[in-house]
DNA sequence: CTGGTGACCGCTT
DNA sequence: AAAGCGGCCACCA
């Protein structure tokens, strides 16, 4: 599989998403390998081949507001699957503050 | 086959 | 300090 390589890390990286917390697209790409693929990401979630094993939903941007292509039945789906795991919301968007998730990279 | 886009972010001036 | 631009991957027309 040469092609994909890249996806399969970000796939890999959302899969390391702890419950409960949220990670944005540029950390995402950032523990992929590179933080420009910070527009990889989204494309790859985009595809979301795998809904269920990919939490894409606990994937925001940095403003902490939820994509609004969100294809989940809609972009509340979202934030009330995140607030059902605890994550707070300050005026719509997450509380990146205290629920970004704290992953040192390598 | 080529061009352009997309759920974005960081860096440069 | 603020604003603007580019960049990387894969898929569609």
């Amino acid at each position: 599989m040469a092609d994909g390589e890249v996806f399969s890390k970000i796939y890999d990286v959302v899969r390391q998403i702890p419950y409960g917390k949220v990670a944005t697209y540029g950390q995402v790409a950032e523990l992929a390998g590179n933080k420009r693929w910070a527009r990889v990401v989204g494309y790859a979630l985009h595809l979301n081949p795998d809904p269920e094993g990919i939490p894409c939903y606990r994937v925001v941007n940095k403003a902490g507001n939820a994509s609004s292509a969100f294809a989940f039945g809609g972009i509340n789906r979202q934030i009330e699957l995140l607030k059902a795991e605890g994550v707070q919301f300050i005026d719509g968007h997450v509380d990146m503050e205290h629920f970004r998730w704290n992953r040192h990279i390598f």
